[in-house]
DNA sequence: TCGACCAAAAGTGTATACACTTTTTGTTTT
DNA sequence: AAAACAAAAAGTGTATACACTTTTGGTCGA
C-alpha cells in the first residue's frame, strides 16, 4: 500500500470541512476517525497535523483537534491578502494573456454558471474559488496558484456558510466581466473589476450565524 | 512535558537549513535526528511532515528526507509572489501610516545596518527578511505576516547561499529608502521603490553554485 | 435540588515493535 | 578488474502499547 493513505484522510476531510458536512467546532477524535478510515492512530494524526497547518482545524494540547471556527477578523484579513495578491496578479495577467489563456477562463465560468443554476452549493463554491486558482496557473506560477489555493480554502467555509444563493450569481457575472476585461487587454479595467470582486464577496458575508456541531460518522458516510 | 518537543525540533531543523548548517540534499535520517534530540522517531516524523510543508525538506516516499534544493524556478515564483503581495503592502502601509509605525521600522533597519556591518551573514539575511514581515505585522494583518514569513524563509536559503555582501549592503539602503518615502506618505515612490527593491533582490542572485552535503551531527552541534 | 467530589471511561502524547523497502557491502563470476 | 549478485545493514511506514490528561457520569453531602 502506498503512503498517500495519509494524504487521502487529508483530502476526505478537507472536502467535509469545506462542503461544511462538518461544522466548525466539531471534534476530531483520532480513535473514531481511525476507525472510519480503517487505519492506525498514527495516520490520522499525520492528517490532522498537516490539516492543522492548513488552518482547517485547530489543535488544542492534550484535548484534541477541532474542526477551525475562523474568526470574522482572520476572514477580513485572509481576504485584504486575497485582494492583495489578485490584483497584481491581474496586472499582470494582462500582460501575457493569451487566446488560449482567455479560452480556459471562459470554460470555467460556463462550468461556474451551470454549478450556479442547478443551486448546486458546494460546487459553486469549489469552482467560484477555482476561477482565481486557475488564472494563477494559466500565468505559470504554481507557488502562487498553491497560495491561493490555501488561503480560498481556508475561507471556503466562512463563504460556503454565508454566501448567498444572489451572492453567487453575482459573482459568477463579475467573473465573466473579469475575462472580458482580461481579453481586452484592459489592464486599468480588469484591476478595477477585481478589486470589486473581491471587495464584494467580502462585503457579501454576513457574520452572525451560529451552527450546531455536528457528528462525524454521519458527515464521512 | 509539553507537547511543543515537536514545535523544537521544528525550530531547530528550520534554524539550521536557513542558516545554511544543513546543505541543499542532505539527508535526514529519522532515527539519527531522534537520538540527537533524545526523542522518538515519532516526534521527528512530526517535524519533518510540517517542514516538509513549509517546503524546506522533501520527503520520497520510501526514501525519506532531503533538505529541498529550490530550482530556480521556484525561486523566482516566489519572489515573483513576494513582489504582488508587497507592493500592495506598501501602497496600504502609507494610507494607515503613524508615526509610532515608522519609528518601529527605523529601528528595524538600524539592527540591519548593524549585522551588515559585523558582517554577521546568518543576521543578516533573518533581518532583511524581517523587515517586511514586520511591516506585515505593523499593519495588523497576522495572515499576510505569516504568509510572506513563510515565503521569506522558504528562500532564504537561496538568498543566503547566493546573496553577497554588497548586494546585503544596497539591501539595507533599499530598506532606508522605502522607510523614508513611507515616512512622507508619498505613495506612489514607496510602492515604486519596493518594486524595485524585491527585483533587485531576485537579480542579485546567480544561480549557478553547487554546495557539499553536510552531516547532520555537526551541523546540528 | 444543587454543587462538589471522585472513580471510570475516553482520549491524547510518546515510545516501541515489526514488516517491508532501499542501500550498502562483500563475494562471486566473467 | 569490472560487473552482477546476494546477504546484511540501515531506514521508512504503520500498528500497537502504555503513561498521563481530560471528560464523563454518578454519588454523597449540604
Amino acid at each position: 500500500m502506498e503512503s498517500s493513505s495519509t494524504a487521502h484522510i487529508v483530502e476526505s476531510l478537507t472536502r467535509a470541512i469545506v462542503e461544511h458536512r462538518l461544522h466548525p467546532g466539531t471534534k476530531l477524535a483520532e480513535q473514531k476517525l481511525a476507525d472510519h478510515f480503517g487505519v492506525s492512530r498514527t495516520l490520522v494524526r499525520q492528517a490532522l497535523f498537516q490539516l492543522s497547518q492548513h488552518r482547517l482545524i485547530k489543535m488544542e494540547p492534550s484535548r484534541g483537534a477541532f474542526v477551525a471556527t475562523p474568526s470574522v477578523d482572520e476572514a477580513k484579513q485572509v481576504f485584504e491578502v486575497r485582494r492583495m495578491l489578485e490584483m497584481e496578479m491581474t496586472r499582470q495577467f494582462v500582460r501575457q494573456v493569451t487566446p488560449a489563456k482567455i479560452r480556459a477562463l471562459r470554460t470555467h465560468v460556463a462550468e461556474e454558471r451551470r454549478a450556479v443554476e442547478n443551486n448546486d452549493v458546494p460546487g459553486r463554491t469549489e469552482l467560484l474559488g477555482d476561477f482565481h486558482v486557475r488564472m494563477a496557473e494559466l500565468m505559470g506560477n504554481q507557488v502562487l496558484a498553491d497560495m491561493l489555493g490555501d488561503l480560498i480554502s481556508r475561507c471556503a467555509l466562512i463563504t460556503l456558510m454565508y454566501q448567498s444563493t444572489h451572492a453567487a450569481e453575482h459573482s459568477n457575472d463579475e467573473h465573466v466581466a473579469i475575462v472580458h476585461a482580461l481579453a481586452a487587454k484592459d489592464e486599468t479595467e480588469a484591476v478595477r473589476l477585481m478589486n470589486e470582486h473581491l471587495s464584494n464577496v467580502m462585503a457579501n458575508l454576513t457574520f452572525d450565524k451560529k451552527l450546531p456541531t455536528s457528528d462525524i460518522a454521519m458527515a464521512l458516510a
